[in-house]
DNA sequence: GCGTATCAGGCAAACGCTTTCCCGCGAGCG
DNA sequence: CGCTCGCGGGAAAGCGTTTGCCTGATACGC
């Protein structure tokens, strides 16, 4: 590889002049050098060896970010309210995926703190796992201590800033609605129970049944990955255990176009015998037949919410931005198909109401 | 942040014994030594300047890969093929997204090749223009040049390395099973003419009909962007100049998608009266409904092996490897709704054969 | 007891770049 | 005409590591 004193020497010219012209320095060069280096550059192929830049100036500039998994709708939609900010400001990301393993998600941080990020941003769920959180939060911590900013996206267990989408909040709006539709036999597909998001989500949940008078017992709940298959399967274990179910909540959309698959093979009627209520409002939810009714999170919005606290400002104290979350109605949900005074049957097939998309 | 002479003076040692005993270097050092650096990096915390450390030596491990989006599950599911040769080798993948466009394509090249990458993975459609293909395969041959090993994938114009799916037989397969299903009305909605990939795969459609003695006029295809809401609109348009399409092509399963969304829009039931065959068979296919019939791509098995190419040993001529289309058939294409001897009028509502998936 | 082989550990030179500081030169000013 | 000032350009000191080489000490053989 060509280096900077070899296209200053084929430009008859110092390093330091030649590093003045390539990067655009103020100071002052003629442009009769100007022309020389450019020209060199341009012979070589020279391309700068960004380590030494940023050895040499030390001026941190890359943000660091630890999702789940990118190519997972939710993140995707994060990553590109991040990116977004990140290339007005001239910033280059450093995404890392975690495929949601925690110390996979540690490791990550001492990577990007090695590779001297100007800012941190973890998007996902936390983890209810007090050992791993007070090692992150060490870690964290002692990176903060040093300059660096932290940001955490949808995880309540760091003390720094932070953008909250209201799940909780989403999980009564998801609750209430179906309790409003008659619903009274309702089930849940959840994500693994060891994260935040499912608990939060479910407490939300459990908190609209109790303002109704009514339960959310743990057997109608099933804890899997949160993903497609993870959503087919439980939805499968929820039907064997409790097969007069009219309801369904999937905590994410992933897990409710799992549960949509494992109605339609079992050839359950949505919404006409069982509706489908899911959550984050992923872009595919409305291409399903039919269309997933869901709870919306301004996904890209908090994006750029943690993109910019990370990159404005320091505040004097932790920041906290809660985002509110919004029921979505589309083609998955409608009325119970027994009154509550009818606890067995199946669905009179008359009732083709469809609430269409 | 702690340096490693931090360290080595905490722990009362040089900056060389430091460093030996952090990274585990062959050259031996006494147990007590070594527990005092080990202290010493806990207490500070100390995680090494990763810039510092690939400057020193000079040794190439990570890879760097330009894709048009990682969030599209095209180059998802190619990404995940990558990530895992990547990591078995314990090698850090540096992902850039182009979105579609050259110019940044061109500028990550440069980016990658600065950030001393050992090798470079180009996955996603080549483009129909002859100056920017110029500009990207010197910029290649430059950092080959170098000792840079270089792999393309869904690309022709790069001479080196390439993993080609076979396109233009996926298109032919997809054209073949449209004519024996008895379609002669057929619509094409594909991605911007200026992708490779959108001619290969026209070009394999084309030859299908024309084996039959019809063709495909260009009349009959519309061009638009390559996602969801390109396939919509497009479908849109398509069907406005010609009502009577019995089946669809979309040159990938996302404007699938899109094609499917117009149709339900404008009450055209899938396949009774349209047909629709995407590409790519991406996760989501089998989950819209009717499910979407599609050409299958090794999407991961197409990430794997030009990981393997290019960590592998240096070829003596640049590989070509084509990996085959495969039709995947499900419910979303059906026998054409008229038979050939009738050009007009609506379908007879009667035909319900369905061949549910 | 001396010389040599062995071994742990330190010194210092890279790695490729940026940037401060300094120098020489020509112009402007008194 | 001499002095100062401004300006373009170069020398060199880092930036934080790694690593080849050297040194000093210890152990060993003769």
């Amino acid at each position: 590889m060509a280096t900077l004193s070899d296209v200053a020497r084929r430009a008859g010219v110092s390093p330091a002049t030649a590093s003045r012209v390539i990067n655009g320095s103020s100071k002052p060069v003629t442009d009769e050098l100007r022309e020389r280096v450019l020209a060199a550059v341009a012979e070589l192929q020279y391309v700068p060896n960004a380590h030494a830049q940023l050895l040499a100036r030390s001026h941190r500039s890359a943000v660091g970010v630890i999702v789940h998994d990118v190519s997972d709708p939710y993140f995707a939609e994060i990553t590109r309210g991040l990116q977004r900010v990140a290339t007005d400001q001239g910033r280059l990301l450093m995404i890392c995926n975690s495929y949601r393993d925690p110390d996979r998600e540690l490791e990550y941080v001492e990577l990007l703190r090695g590779h001297q990020v100007a800012a941190l941003i973890l998007a996902g769920s936390g983890y209810h796992d007090d050992a791993f959180t007070r090692q992150l939060n060490e870690k964290l911590a002692a990176y903060e201590a040093t300059g660096g900013r932290v940001a955490v996206i949808g995880r309540h267990e760091h003390s720094g800033d932070a953008v909250m989408p209201d799940n909780r909040t989403g999980g009564h709006l998801a609750g209430r609605e179906l309790c409003e539709l008659g619903h009274r036999a309702i089930g849940v597909v959840a994500g693994p129970r060891i994260l935040t998001t499912t608990t939060d989500r479910l407490a939300g949940l459990r908190q609209a049944l109790g303002e109704q008078g009514r339960e959310l017992p743990e057997r109608r709940i099933r804890y899997a990955e949160f993903d497609r298959d993870g959503g087919a399967e439980a939805t499968a274990r929820l039907l064997d255990a409790d097969p007069d179910l009219t309801a369904i909540v999937a905590l994410n959309d992933s897990m409710a176009i799992g549960a949509l698959a494992t109605l339609r093979s079992r050839s359950l009627a949505v919404p006409q015998q069982i509706s489908v209520v899911g959550f984050d409002d992923m872009p595919i939810a409305r291409d399903v037949t039919p269309a997933l009714t869901t709870v919306r999170l301004p996904l890209v919005d908090m994006g750029v919410r943690a993109m910019s606290l990370v990159l404005g400002a320091q505040g004097p104290a932790p920041r906290v931005e809660v985002l509110p979350a919004e029921l979505v109605r589309r083609g998955t949900t409608g009325p119970a198909p027994h009154p509550g005074w009818d606890t067995a049957g199946s669905p009179p097939d008359a009732r083709r109401a469809d609430t269409a998309s």
